[in-house]
RNA sequence: GGGCGUAUAGCUCAGCGGUAGAGCACCUCCCUUACAAGGAGGUGGUCGGGGGUUCGAUCCCCUCUGCGCCCACCA
């Protein structure tokens, strides 16, 4: 056995020939605790730094969020990981393969909120005495501040990643668990803190007030690649506006409520029905303000009346006509989601303060009906409303549809407002080799789609602040362009309790003194730097240098525009580097009606139910069946085959091992014809496997392995096992027996990253050290026997075949004797199959004549005589 | 509306310019001394429709249709 470079010397003086021990009964349960167990004992897949870089294979895998639940899908794409990461420590790579948790951001404040019944008030001074209720009231959450409700995060989500961590184990993911991080610790808040700084330094974060995407539930700035369009009741209202004459122009709209709001009507240029009204005004509608009719090429001449009314803001193209045509921002929802409960200036004429006045503090919903009411009795709506469904943008997370406020956020360029940034990020995204190819075109497609810059800040609590302070001038008015920043070796900062450099925290709100950031980073923006987090990015400088930039990451199509996109922007800016060579995209796990699994459809499947029942192998197998980037459906009957084929290395291996003992490993022994055959078959799949795995097709080698062992069980074995283990055989059965030894070696190596448990087993029956830290078989492992042809072994077969054929067709037990057999077929195959002759009498039980005719068929075909039975 | 993928046996999927394969399911048989959560054997498809290229197409090209995902569409 050659170790790989990364495994503990062997033990050169022992000799001691090692006991084969083999169960009994073997079975699968209990495996995955006894043998993960060990691994975290002996620390089976500890990365070894000493390594040079080109002998290292690092890998970026997802941090899942911890506060989630964890559903099929993801356990497949962690597997896939994990059959390159055991595929490569066997080939004699040292490889990186760290595992991280998400737990900062939104997800696990809704977790700690219902968990405990609390509700962050950043107002609230910290209470060192304060414990969450025993039973909490998910009715009447209690008020704590904010370092107290950062506390309840960081206790909620230690349990949560023990649960988690005992999940992957559970699985077999070769993962160092020392390389460990979570996006809320030390590590992260110093890498996220400090690439900030370089990235403001720099010019590539920038601080803006501009209108953002909000939603009124968290009350937070929201980012492109966090939307999510669904469909959403809503009803075309068409209203009247007036010109100076009194008559009508009719708009249409779906948002009455943001009337008071309009700053002009826009139609388009070339619009034959308005160009008229250009550079007139017109009233509002009960407000009765004046505003102004223009022309912009995106008012589209064919929806709704031909004429729009620009609020600020109702959607995305008001922003536009507000930003190209120079408009007032004229803002009435505020963050809250509510009608702003001061009467705006530009409503302070007394019948437009009137008429607000009802409208003070309503929601959206709330403000537009009785919107609608003030304009039927204004006589100002056209008609009955229509209702009509349409895309509204939400929040991932949300349930209520985005507004657009205007909000003074921190922004990363990404190339979303650079044409030339843009091109450098698709440029970055094709140094990547994506698997399956094909992914590339989304991230493309996402790259070119972008509408804006990177939104970063969230206006939320648990997360990793801003290091970034404002002056305040003697007012007490802050300076947002001149931000006061920490230097590197500050980091972490916290701004709500540090104080910068200069001041002193009783300075902290009062005129001339300053003000902390008050915003934290939003978790991708965390995770945008997996890489140079888990890689000790100016930290470890030695590290970094062996892992980075990675070989490999890994996760489903789904966060390609986020994670991944975000990633290369950090790199890209940081290291000039893609974060790494390689993207293997997975598919999702679909449920067996093709329909995307999700918690809220109540069809996610839970995976430790399907660990228990099935074990982890068989789980493992089914993921591996799953190609990199289709979509599978999840069907139970799959695990079974899995877990089948467990069974069958336990069995065969224990029925070999049990027969041929420890030694036998010698291919010079091996000298019969259809053993070579045997060898000379798994050369070719050895080779055919390896650059199966090397093109990261892990399915092609897990079953161009598979059938040969199914074969090697079905046929081989069963032709060989009288041979193998007969008393006094000679150099015959000495041939047998070193053939089986080898080949259920080599065997098991190609199957281990797959069957990690099951193989591990096996291994330990006879063999030394753990066979996740065996080299990968190569045709070395075969002798000389690795060049024989497959074809004899393949004649043998189709005639053993044949004559399994017989006595089935005959209805007899395969252990009926037979009397005559007649193997005919064409020369070549006739001549290998009569090479056995003597393994096919004994598997067949043939008593009588044994003849092999030539004839013109073009395959061997049986003819068999049963012999004679006593009753 | 744009992009990407996909369509092969009842199901899940391979495959390939020379008139189709596997596993599961199903049927039949075998309780055989590695394995009954087993073993052996078998049934089953005009490769989504229509054109074209070719001596020949499931495979290449065009087109249509179905399905899935992403993006756009919010007046």
């Amino acid at each position: 056995m050659t170790e790989t470079p990364n495994a503990p010397a062997p033990d050169e003086t022992s000799t001691d020939q090692r006991a084969v021990v083999v169960p009994e009964k073997p079975a699968l349960e209990g495996l995955e605790a006894t043998w993960s167990a060990r691994w975290k004992a002996d620390d089976t897949y500890a990365f070894d730094r000493t390594q040079p870089r080109e002998n290292v294979y690092s890998i970026d895998t997802p941090p899942p969020t911890v506060s989630g639940s964890l559903h099929v899908g993801h356990v497949f794409s962690y597997t896939h990981t994990d059959l390159i990461a055991r595929f490569q420590r066997m080939r004699g790579k040292s490889v990186f393969y760290p595992m991280g948790w998400d737990d900062n951001g939104l997800p696990t404040e809704r977790r700690v909120q219902n968990y405990y019944g609390v509700r962050c008030d950043p107002s609230l001074p910290y209470d060192p005495d304060f414990t969450p209720p025993e039973k909490p009231d998910p009715k009447k959450q209690i008020s704590i501040s904010r370092p107290n409700f950062v506390e309840l995060c960081e206790e909620l989500v230690e349990q949560d990643e023990e649960i988690f961590e005992s999940l992957w184990r559970t699985l077999g993911l070769s993962v160092d668990w020392k390389q460990h991080y979570t996006t809320i610790g030390p590590k992260a808040q110093r890498a996220s803190q400090r690439a900030f700084l370089r990235n403001f330094a720099r010019g590539e974060a920038y601080l803006q007030e501009a209108p953002t995407l909000w939603d009124v539930t968290f009350q937070t700035a929201v980012a492109q690649a966090e939307l999510e369009s669904r469909e959403y009741a809503g009803a075309y209202h068409r209203v009247a506006f007036h010109r100076p004459d009194g008559s009508p122009v009719h708009i249409e709209t779906t948002r009455p409520e943001l009337i008071p709001s309009v700053v002009a009507l826009i139609a388009h240029p070339d619009d034959e029905r308005y160009r008229p009204l250009f550079g007139t005004t017109v009233t509002s509608p009960v407000f009765g303000v004046e505003i102004p009719v223009l022309a912009h090429p995106l008012a589209e001449m064919d929806k709704g009346a031909g004429i729009a009314m620009c609020c600020t803001f109702g959607d995305l193209t008001d922003v536009t006509w507000w930003r190209e045509l120079q408009l007032p921002v004229r803002t009435v929802i505020g963050r809250d989601g509510r009608m702003t409960r001061e009467t705006p200036e530009w409503l302070a004429g007394e019948q437009a303060a009137a008429a607000y006045e009802d409208l003070k503090g309503k929601t959206s919903f709330s403000a537009r009906e009785a919107m609608v009411a003030k304009l039927r009795a204004s006589g100002d709506l056209d008609g009955e409303p229509k209702p009509t469904q349409r895309m509204t943008n939400f929040y991932e997370k949300g349930d209520k549809p985005l507004e657009i406020v205007a909000t003074r956020q921190w922004y990363i360029r990404n190339g979303g407002r650079d044409a030339g940034v843009r091109a450098e990020m698709v440029e970055r995204g094709a140094e990547v080799e994506w698997i399956p190819g094909h992914m590339k075109h989304r991230y493309d497609n996402w790259v070119n789609g972008l509408n804006g810059d990177w939104l970063i800040s969230r206006q939320r609590f648990f997360g990793i602040p801003f290091p970034v302070w404002y002056p305040l001038d003697d007012e007490g008015e802050p300076d947002y362009a001149h931000p006061l920043m920490p230097s590197e070796a500050e980091l972490p900062v916290d701004p709500s309790t540090d104080a910068p450099s200069g001041y002193s925290e009783d300075q902290r709100g009062k005129p001339g003194g300053f003000i902390g950031d008050p915003d934290i980073m939003d978790t991708w923006a965390t995770s945008s730097l997996t890489p140079q987090i888990a890689g000790g990015w100016e930290e470890d400088d030695d590290l970094f240098a062996r892992v980075f930039p990675m070989d490999l990451c890994t996760h489903a199509h789904d966060i390609i525009r986020t994670w991944l996109f975000s990633r290369v922007v950090r790199a890209h800016f940081e290291n000039h580097a893609a974060p790494w060579s390689h993207a293997l995209i997975s598919g999702f796990i679909v449920d067996p009606d093709r329909k995307k699994m999700s918690k809220s459809k109540g069809n996610a499947v839970v995976p430790s139910a399907v660990l228990d029942k099935y074990g982890a192998d068989a789980v493992r197998w089914r993921a591996a069946m799953a190609r990199p980037g289709l979509d599978s459906p999840f069907d139970e009957t799959q695990m079974k085959v899995g877990r089948r084929l467990a069974m069958k290395v336990l069995n065969a291996s224990k029925f070999v091992i049990g027969g041929v003992g420890a030694t036998q490993l010698n291919a010079f022994e091996v000298s019969e014809p259809i053993d070579c055959a045997l060898l000379g078959g798994l050369a070719n799949v050895v080779t055919k496997a390896t650059e199966a795995f090397e093109a990261y097709d892990y399915t092609t080698a897990l079953e161009t392995v598979e059938k040969f062992f199914w074969a090697f069980c079905d046929d081989y074995l069963e032709l060989v096992k009288e041979r193998a283990y007969a008393e006094d055989g000679g150099q015959a059965t000495a041939s047998a027996r070193a053939t089986l030894a080898i080949a259920l070696q080599v065997q098991l190596r190609l199957l281990a990253p797959f069957l990690p448990y099951v193989t591990e087993e096996v291994w330990s029956w006879w063999q030394e050290g753990s066979i996740h830290r065996a080299a990968w078989p190569t045709e070395l492992d075969l002798g000389s026997a690795a060049a024989a042809s497959p074809a004899t072994l393949e004649a043998v077969a189709s005639a053993l075949i044949g004559i399994r054929g017989a006595k089935s067709q005959a209805k007899v037990s395969m252990r009926a004797e037979l009397s005559k057999v007649e193997i005919s077929g064409p020369e070549n195959l006739v001549r290998g199959a009569e090479l056995a002759a003597a393994d096919l009498r004994r598997s067949g039980k043939i008593t009588g004549d044994l003849v092999f005719t030539v004839t013109d068929g073009s395959e061997i075909s049986v003819a068999a005589e049963l012999a004679p039975t006593e009753d």
